[in-house]
DNA sequence: CTGAATTTTCAAAATTTTTTGAAAATATAA
DNA sequence: TTATATTTTCAAAAAATTTTGAAAATTCAG
């Protein structure tokens, strides 16, 4: 396979593999773009390397930017922006799971205690059931709380790279 | 806050929050209604509190069987089928994982193993870049392959229990 | 300032995904 | 077996999401 070839093939399958994740596609194949070139690109760059419209891929590098997974990068002497995306993947992974962790578990951590405070009789079955499937949940997701702080402070945290080294 | 206020906030929610991990509302719906469910219910019963077509609760059902999220269950005496979810959310978390892992995990790791393979200059700047990242991602990927490996068999395995229960 | 280059916005169009509901298939009781 | 209940399928409709592209806003060199 030709490097041509295998790097279409990567933005493809990371577009698609996004899809899975809630992602939209095409954030996914600019991501993907921005990751196996060498240089910063800029918006004109991705229009035409993608075949998709200005708009589409100002909103989208917005998405990105606002992911923590790609930065505007002044280069001197040109007038336009160019942008490139983090490289070390292991920083990648932290970064999603820091935004996800602030954008949808501490939300749904503090949705379900309040759910926790419903009046109802403690012996009613239907109402003794519910609140130990919801705090059954809360307790989990304190748990996985815990451990992506964990695995996001790893790099100051000797403990915890040791631990996670150790699984490599 | 009433118990009915409460169930239906959870669903409302619950539905919410999989659409941002690339599951469908409904599905979801479908899931937080059995979660909170004291019995199975059937087919009819979930078109009626979801007010949704009969045939999307059949597509939908299917899915979370298919996910190993909910069972079908017989109930003597009862003509229709009944459908329970599994309530021990650590087991939900399992599952879902262990699923996520074998249909996208697995695929894009062995995908990237084919990229690795591409016929260029190893000298070529390009190429070598290209190669850096691919094999990253590869790393960063078999690494979390046996981190969730070691979670999913956590129940059989005192050594990584012991380190989960650390984080608790 | 001025005016050209660049970026951003957003309503409308295109596309994708989900939902419906009726028909077909299957299962079960009598 | 037959009649009825139940489940499944899937084409068409509805809804949701994404994309476009032109206009508005912003930036910046001269």
């Amino acid at each position: 396979m030709k490097l041509t070839e295998a790097k279409e093939q990567f933005i493809n399958s990371w577009g698609a593999f996004g899809t899975q994740w809630g992602i939209n596609r095409t954030m996914a194949q600019i991501h993907a773009l921005l990751l196996v070139s060498t240089q910063p690109l800029t918006q004109d760059d991705i229009m035409e390397y993608l075949n998709i419209s200005r708009g589409n891929v100002n909103m989208n590098i917005r998405g990105l930017v606002d992911w923590g997974l790609v930065e505007r990068v002044i280069i001197s002497g040109e007038r336009k922006d160019h942008f490139a995306a983090e490289k070390d993947i292991w920083k990648v992974a932290t970064q999603i799971i820091k935004e996800r962790k602030k954008r949808e578990l501490d939300p749904m951590i503090k949705l379900l205690g309040q759910l926790e405070n419903i009046d109802a009789d403690k012996k009613d079955k239907e109402a003794k059931q519910f609140l130990e499937v919801i705090s059954g949940i809360k307790r989990t997701g304190n748990q996985a709380d815990k451990i992506l702080d964990l695995m996001i402070k790893a790099e100051e945290n000797w403990f915890t790279s040791s631990i996670l080294k150790m699984f490599k």
